[in-house]
DNA sequence: ATTATTTTTGACCATCCGGTTAAACTATAT
DNA sequence: ATATAGTTTAACCGGATGGTCAAAAATAAT
């Protein structure tokens, strides 16, 4: 009875993002999101006409959350400390959500680095603007001087590492137990945050 | 005449490697590794039985690499500092060399974490020395108190992700300036050490 | 020079895989 | 009730791909 079943769509969509997420654009077999759909192959490409379409649909929804809402948090008018545990902290709980996300998207990328530019093109990043919010609180004296590139970069890596490389930080560090790697997670929304402001704050 | 040739075993070495990190393992081609090589394809199954064999040479290869010799730099007799500034700038000139090495090893133990255990089995890691390292530093008053296990992680989150999620940060924050980003990458070689420093220095 | 061994090759094979097609089934409109 | 449009399926296709094989070419051993 088709009132009861979730939309075909939405299905496909589900089982696309699974498999392909695990297993990368290369590794993934239409026929293997099928199964996961439970439908037949050939629906697939009744809603999505091939598999570069069916990605495109999958990344594009993954890539939004890859990127965090950097821009909106810096230009609040919280203490700047405040932004950076905001920004850390909502950060790190949508990668809880969804871990798998970043080494998907940053082997996509490499694989077809041409798709970033297309992105861009269609009006991607302003970093003018935090930029700007760096350096006024190098001026007002709450930071001492760094180059904002930097101090972005290193905030995002902070977040995202630990998430990306978790199989060998899990094994190497954590003797493969997931408890307490699941631990060291949560400890780091304040870790992180404390670790930003204490390398930045002047004293 | 062979012997102005290349090894054969090296030339098929050195293609694969560059054919396998370019693509990964699923988009990986045998005939496109061969071509590389300039040999025919069944002399790739001659020298390495199969594709898994193959990539197998060339991952283990790379994963060394992966894993910065932390533990050596951690328990020579030189300042603690001087200790993160050398271990930061040898990751960091390894990474220059082969930048393509951190997206590759991430997405390829993600997609079969069993390797890892593989690897450990082997006897891989031994973290308690350089938490040991640390904690002595701690309670010498160098340095702030600290989980040992996050002060690891942030070193090695600082080196790599500029590598690993280079198009999306060139791109982003570079508007995809390559002479720009590869100013950036020399600055964090200073930078990186001095923000980790930063961060964990008493004052 | 001849034989034995190793290396290299072209041709080939079975399977996998993305994609198509025509027909069946379902729901809606008239 | 019947035509129309939308949805789902089984069967199929052609090309790509990992891997094999037997024979040729090169090298080493006698």
């Amino acid at each position: 009875m088709k009132v009861l079943d979730k939309n075909t769509e939405k299905k496909i969509l589900d089982a696309a993002k699974t498999v392909f997420i695990k297993k990368g654009f290369d590794g993934a077999r239409m026929q293997e999101i099928a199964d996961e759909a439970i439908i037949n192959k050939a629906l697939l490409h009744y809603y999505f006409r091939n598999k570069d379409k069916l990605f495109d649909a999958i990344f594009s929804d993954a890539f939004v959350k890859f990127i965090p809402k950097i821009g909106e948090t810096m230009l609040s008018q919280k203490h700047f400390f405040d932004k950076i545990k905001l920004l850390v902290e909502s950060y790190i709980d949508m990668l809880t959500r969804n871990p798998h996300i970043p080494i998907f998207i940053l082997h996509e990328i490499n694989r077809n680095p041409q798709r970033i530019i297309q992105i861009l093109s269609k009006g991607g990043a302003n970093p003018e603007m935090i930029f700007k919010v760096i350096n006024t609180e190098i001026k007002k004296g709450t930071i001492i001087p760094v180059k904002p590139q930097h101090l972005i970069v290193n905030i995002i890596a902070l977040c995202i590492f630990p998430y990306a490389g978790r199989p060998v930080i899990q094994g190497f560090i954590f003797k493969n137990n997931n408890k307490t790697y699941q631990k060291f997670l949560k400890e780091r929304k304040t870790e992180v945050s404390n670790f930003i402001i204490n390398a930045i704050k002047k004293k």
